[in-house]
Parts: structure tokens; C-alpha cells; sequence
DNA sequence: TTATCAATTGATAATGAATCTAAATTACGA
DNA sequence: TCGTAATTTAGATTCATTATCAATTGATAA
């Protein structure tokens, strides 16, 4: 599960165990991201914070994702077209719509397959894509 | 499995029959694609293919990709990165090395996971990936 | 407090992938 | 052989991401 930080002082607080100075910019960038379950881009969250904070800059949000991605406290997703950040860690798997670009959130499927003929790769994890239409594009 | 075209006139059938022109470009494009079992970037067909053919462009690659794609000839892959591109267009996974890079084809997981939790939503494809260390790269 | 200093920031340049443009060429059916 | 629409090409263009680097600032200790 994905934790809204409720204040500054708890979200300064997970930087700092992370080795990371707690500044205004990070603060903002983790605390958007935290509530966030539409897997933002890095564009959206930039967009999103500049409003209220003018002098923000994209290179700061691109370095901060990363860094969080670092400390484990995000996740990159390869989807195709630009990197989503993930602020759910546990491990799951995403749906994806074709039409509208919806990601949802997947649990983790009960049945990791084994794949066979894979002798000698050492497989650390998985993923799982499901591509197709959400409701919502699928009509009914 | 993915076929090598031997001669010219097979190639030149095969995108006759999707509709397309039977362009020297083209013909080159698909030899060299179908016989790849790396899953290509475009960059990398167009480097291997220049040598000998100097006026080649990779708009044309490019150009030509997308329109194998659209008859299905061969399918991109999203992996992170340059998009890559399969010859192989029956339904499989693949394994990715995370320190060399190689791409290794798998045959598709026996047991297709069933989701749950995904009510409304209408999956079309699935797609796997396994991460992890190639024999080579896992040392032993 | 204040001083110190390495970490961080932000503006901008640089890179890389992919698409677009428009003019020149060409496959192929008449 | 000719005419024409499809295709190719080089270059410009867009978009995502990373690199650069001087200026700023958070954390720590005096
Ligand atoms: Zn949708
Ligand atoms: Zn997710
Ligand atoms: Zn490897
Ligand atoms: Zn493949």
C-alpha cells in the first residue's frame, strides 16, 4: 500500500532515514507522488507542483524520482512512451488501456508462471503486463 | 518461429501479399530482420544494413518496421530503451539480462495467470518479462 | 547563532529516439 | 514506355532524459 503523507515532518522523516536531505522540492515531489495511483510521468508531476511552486525545474524532479527510485521508495515503469513512476512498491502487476492510457493497478497474480526452456537464467523478478480496454473504453 | 527468406522472390511475395511495394529497401529490411533471433533496435538493423547498402535511411527503417508491423510481420517490443523489434510473431515472453542486455525468447507460459481484480477490464494481450542474470552473467 | 561544506538545485545545453517534411526517385500497372 | 501514386532520403523537428555547472541551501558542529 501507498502512504499519503499527512505532514512535512512524516515525510521529512522517510527522507532522512533514506540518507536524503529533506528539501522543499523533494518534500513536494514525495508527497504528490505518494497519493498518486495514476503512475504519473515525470512531465505530470512537474506540471502539477509548478503551480504552487514556481521555480521548480524538471531536472529536479527527474533527479529526485530517480533518487527515490534508489532508496526504494518508487518504482520506474517501462510501458512504452515516457517513464511512469510507480509509488507502490510491493510487488504487482498493471492493466493497461489501449484506448485511454488508464494503468491500473494489478495484484500480483497468484500463479507466477514458470516458464520452461529458461535453463541457466537466473529470473530475479517478473512482470506483467495486461493490455486491453478499461470499462469505461470497452462501452458497456 | 520465424522464417530466412533464401531468395529475393520469396521476401518479395511475402510483402506483395501484405500490400506493400516490393522496395530493394524493404527486401533488405525483412532478410535481415528475419533471420534475428536478438530482437533488433532500429538503430541496429540500419548500422548492420548500411555497410551495404550506403543510401539506406533509417526514416526507411523505421518507415519499414512500422509497416511490417501493421501486417504483422513483426511486433515492437517496449522493454525500456530503444524500442526493439521481433520477427517472431507467435505468442511468447521474453527474458532480459539486466547486465548484458540480451533478450531471450521464451516460449509463452503455459499458465496465463488470471488476474483477479480485474472486473471491467477486457484483456486483449499479456505480456511477461523475466529480469534477471543470463547464464553467461550469473558467473557459472 | 554562525560558519562550514558537501549535497542539491535550476537554467540551459546536450543527447538520443522517433517522427515529420518536402523534394526527388521509383515500382508497377496501363 | 509512360504516368502516377507510393516510397525514399536528408534534414529539420519534437519529445524524453541526462549532463553541466554556478549559485544556493540543509545539516552539522563550533
Ligand atoms: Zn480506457
Ligand atoms: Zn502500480
Ligand atoms: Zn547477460
Ligand atoms: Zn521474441
Amino acid at each position: 500500500m501507498n502512504r499519503i503523507f499527512q505532514s512535512e515532518q512524516e515525510a521529512a522523516a522517510v527522507l532522512r532515514d533514506a540518507g536524503l536531505k529533506a528539501t522543499p522540492q523533494r518534500l513536494a515531489i514525495l508527497r504528490a507522488l505518494s497519493g498518486d495511483v495514476t503512475h504519473p510521468t515525470a512531465q505530470e508531476l512537474y506540471e502539477r507542483l509548478a503551480t504552487h511552486f514556481p521555480a521548480l525545474s524538471v531536472a529536479t524532479v527527474y533527479n529526485t524520482l530517480a533518487a527515490l527510485t534508489r532508496v526504494e521508495r518508487c518504482r520506474p515503469l517501462d510501458l512504452g512512451g515516457p517513464a511512469r513512476f510507480d509509488p507502490n512498491v510491493a510487488p504487482h502487476d498493471h492493466a493497461v488501456c489501449e484506448r485511454c492510457g488508464e494503468i491500473r493497478d494489478v495484484k500480483a497474480a497468484e500463479t507466477r508462471p514458470k516458464p520452461r526452456a529458461l535453463t541457466g537464467f537466473s529470473v530475479r523478478r517478473v512482470e506483467h503486463i495486461y493490455r486491453g480496454l478499461c470499462a469505461k473504453c470497452a462501452g458497456t
